[in-house]
RNA sequence: GUGGCCGUAGCUCAACGGUAGAGUCCCAGAUUGUGAUUCUGGUUGUUGUGGGUUCGAAUCCCAUCGGCCACCCCA
């Protein structure tokens, strides 16, 4: 820790010991995004500042307070790590034309970035997967892509991840409803907050959201954005709601739910867990119809969702379900004249036919030789000694059941290791 | 960014103003070619870092870095 190198504040080496988690949950979630249809988009880390500013609005705090921004001293541009990838994303279809042949089903993961104090379940490079519904107008995409997310969690064997799902309509709609939210917190001023009266005019949505209950309290009977949705916004809500339903997907509508980014309209939904604290949220997302427009593309509608990987890997630990790393099928001991050679052609011989071999390396006596076979967790120890050299043999050891060890002949190898393998699992 | 709690061996922790310890891990031996159990022996630290107070600081004070919790924000 005193050391003077070490890793920025909030951002995390994974370890071996965790990175097997990573990679069991990366593979559950490329399934889950393959048998869904969505197919993978990789774009880059660094981004213009300005795509950031224009995609998710010049007054959140993440555009505000929370983005790595510097300038390139080499060519002056202003250039930002991505808080977040739909607006890369977005930015990638319009540059390649990606909805020209009409809509499309993309899904991403990798890390982003933004500057917060680090607490657990929050960092400074943290990773997220997201997918999105690109040129859907409908609430059948909205569907699909919330069903995905109950299927990825139920693949996971989570569950206590509640959905929670609210309609902040079209930007008209929100205009209006504002008029007169402001005017109601305007009456109930002074039971504000500090946040609260700056949220009053920046963005006073984000003021029914509060967690103060001084402020909950006040704003009890504020006027609800829902009441202002037109019969349009209400009857993609109504759609979505009723394809959740038949889904079997249960879900609370909670007309305060916001987002911090400025880009979503309609739909907007989060997946929240009481397990860890302040960081509930584990998935949020929703639609953003005017996204395109706004970094200069044609006009085309829009939906998705991003989940941040560290705290479903909480959740995922916390819960049990984090697969056993994947042991070694055997470890070869070899000690003697030849038999570092003989050693090293059984292994490959073995790994070319599919099976994970480690070789001992480093020397050591027999006795040390076999606690590292035993450490590796290997099923299997394979003994090349002088003896087995000259015999043309090799001492087959049992090491996860009570077996007596057994010669195979290196000619027979592969068929006597592999039966051994079988024998060794029952 | 604000407030609070906390940093001691690779890991989990003790020592709370008077010589830095235990368990575990690791290494070696008992078993001169055989692990996991048992027994014996051994290595391990600028007490996060930098200052200060004191005869003496892991212990008290300040700063700094890092972690955790809440606010905030969000995935």
């Amino acid at each position: 820790m005193g050391s003077p190198l070490q890793a920025i504040r909030g951002m995390n080496d994974v370890l071996p010991d965790e990175a097997h988690g990573w990679l069991a949950f990366e593979e559950i979630i490329r399934n889950t995004m393959y048998r869904h249809g969505y197919r993978n988009i990789r774009t880059p880390l660094l981004e213009h500042t300005g795509l950031f500013r224009r995609a998710i609005g010049e007054v959140t705090d993440i555009v505000e307070k929370e983005m790595y921004t510097f300038t390139d001293e080499l060519n002056g541009e202003q250039l930002t790590l991505r808080p977040e990838a739909t607006a890369s994303t977005v930015r990638a279809a319009i540059e390649h034309s990606l909805t020209y042949n009409g809509p499309v089903r993309l899904w991403y993961a990798g890390p982003m970035y933004r500057h917060e104090r680090p607490q657990k379940g929050r960092y400074r490079q943290f990773h997220q997967f997201g997918a999105e519904g690109l040129g859907f107008a409908g609430p059948d995409v909205d569907a699909e892509l919330i069903v995905m997310c109950a299927a990825l969690w139920k693949e996971l064997g989570l569950d206590g991840i509640r959905l929670e799902l609210n309609s902040i309509g079209s930007s008209e709609e929100r205009a209006s409803h504002r008029v007169e939210l402001v005017e109601f917190l305007e009456t109930r001023v002074d039971a504000l907050d500090a946040d609260a009266k700056r949220r009053m005019h920046t963005n006073p949505l984000r003021v029914l959201d509060s967690k103060n209950p001084v402020v909950k309290e006040a704003t009890r009977n504020a006027p609800v954005l829902m009441n202002f949705l037109g019969e349009q916004s209400l009857a993609h809500f109504d759609g979505l709601k009723k394809l959740l339903a038949a889904a079997g997907v249960p879900f609370s509508v909670n007309p305060r739910l916001v987002r911090g980014l400025d880009y979503y309209n309609l739909t907007v939904f989060e997946w929240i867990t009481d397990q860890l604290g302040a960081q509930g949220t584990v998935c949020a997302g929703g639609r953003y119809d005017g996204l395109f427009e706004q970094i200069g593309g044609k006009p085309t509608p829009a939906v998705g969702w991003a989940a941040g990987i560290e705290r479903l890997l909480a959740l995922w630990q916390a819960a049990g379900r984090v697969p056993a790393p994947k042991a070694p099928d055997a470890y070869v001991v070899h000690q003697g004249e030849g038999a570092a050679e003989c050693a090293l052609l059984v292994a490959q011989v073995l790994r070319a036919a599919g099976h994970s071999v480690i070789q001992h390396a480093g020397g050591g006596s027999f006795k040390s030789q076999m606690k590292k076979a035993d450490g590796s967790g290997a099923r299997i120890a394979l003994i090349v000694g002088e003896d087995e050299v000259r015999a043309g043999e090799l001492t087959l050891k049992f090491l996860r059941r009570d077996a007596s060890q057994q010669k195979i002949r290196r000619d027979a190898l592969v068929a006597a290791f592999g039966n051994a393998l079988l024998e060794s699992t029952q």
